[in-house]
DNA sequence: ACCCAATATAGTCAAATTGACTATATTGGG
DNA sequence: CCCAATATAGTCAATTTGACTATATTGGGT
């Protein structure tokens, strides 16, 4: 038995990734109005689940991963951003480490890519509009919580971290004194553990404190950079 | 002809005034399931409209203000959230000037009024996830964005925006140091006019300087108190 | 006419933070 | 064993903060 949709609501994904640079996951339209375009990858929430279990499942079945950061940014209601029925549209920002994603196009799609900010071709339906929304409240999100750290692995360096702010706010950080704030903020633990495979100097490994940022989150407002 | 509706997709607005002390605008349904409750305002979206033309729609049916701050905030979508039937519903946060307001409760409501964030009574639904959520959204939101303004009258003394902000923000700042951040932001113009009517010296009349904000907001990230 | 309570507004000072730098420490590879 | 490349540390003036103290103006009461 199939299960039952709600017809004029759905879901939308930003799932961004990072690697070198800033990307986003999109898919490619199997069929229908928009076949063969790329898209942000979402669904039409059922009748027997919530908004987050919607975006859960979908964010699920693309790929794979369950441990993520996931958080609701915006409703999209315009009359005619669908053509041909009213759809109201719940975007989701989703946050992942690629390395640890197992892509599946799934049922809609026949096709998941990554692909950098800067190299997004043109997306149908309002999906540029609900893209630079997202984007935006990414930027502002980052300097108010550590979701960084979701888009890094579980241990990276300082050097990692330092560009994935520079890539994310889209402006140059001094090095030092990016250092030197993240430091006295104690997020950060070291592991002990070296960085391996570099051709020169080997950095240290850092793992995020939740206790330490939601410590300092209480003293101070924000890490603002 | 009556209008048609989407059954299924609701605004809710989260109404805050400032006077003395931060209000909400709660309404007492006529009819219906939660007759006689007070709730937060609000009403389904129409066919024909967007969901920022809905809440627009509602929130000047119940003040008669137009010029008025009015941001989404979220969509609640729990499945069990509204007896009977699957309803969505997307919340907004209005800041409104309470001396600018001429209320009228309304088809469905017989009663509106303002209350204190500390006398809010029970509410149906899930109104009461939806206040709070909406209360810490603005909170967080004040101390990004001037949005602190659209409470106070368009000339106001320092007094009053410094305890709008320790009203908002539920905890007591310095008044000289508020003050000394304020002026050395330069966001406010004085009016050159003088408080009148009170018992002792008369303040300093001001007005916000939007492009003035703007300035400061490329420049550093955030009023952060 | 003058004092006073109440509030507006200004100023002080040590401590912490920032921004713009320069300097040193470790690597693997040639 | 030196070098290029990057990690990491340190310096210093300028600015900002936090916790205060001090002064300036009011209307109202006596």
């Amino acid at each position: 038995m199939e299960k039952e949709i709600l017809e004029d609501l759905s879901i939308d994904c930003v799932i961004f990734g990072f690697k070198e640079t800033m990307q986003v996951l999109l898919v490619r339209h199997k069929d229908g109005i928009s076949k063969g375009k790329w898209a942000l990858p979402g669904g039409f929430v059922l009748q027997e689940e919530s908004l987050d279990e919607a975006a859960y499942r979908i964010l699920y079945s693309l790929t794979g991963i369950q441990d993520l950061f996931l958080e609701q940014t915006k409703a999209f209601g315009n009359v005619n951003r669908f053509p041909g029925k009213r759809v109201v549209t719940i975007a989701y920002n989703a946050l992942i480490r690629v390395e640890e994603v197992n892509l599946r196009a799934g049922f809609t799609a026949d096709n998941v890519k990554w692909v950098p900010f800067h190299e997004v071709p043109s997306l149908p339906y309002d999906h540029e509009e609900i893209l630079s929304d997202s984007q935006s409240l990414l930027r502002s999100k980052i300097r108010q919580e550590p979701v960084g750290f979701s888009l890094l692995p579980k241990e990276f360096t300082l050097h990692q971290l330092y560009s994935l702010y520079e890539a994310l706010l889209g402006r140059k950080l001094d090095k030092p004194n990016f250092r030197r704030k993240i430091s006295r903020s104690n997020i950060l633990v070291p592991t002990g553990k070296m960085e391996e495979g570099a051709g020169y100097r080997a950095a240290q490994l850092y793992r995020f404190d939740p206790d330490a940022f939601q410590a300092l989150k209480e003293k101070k407002s924000v890490l603002d950079f």
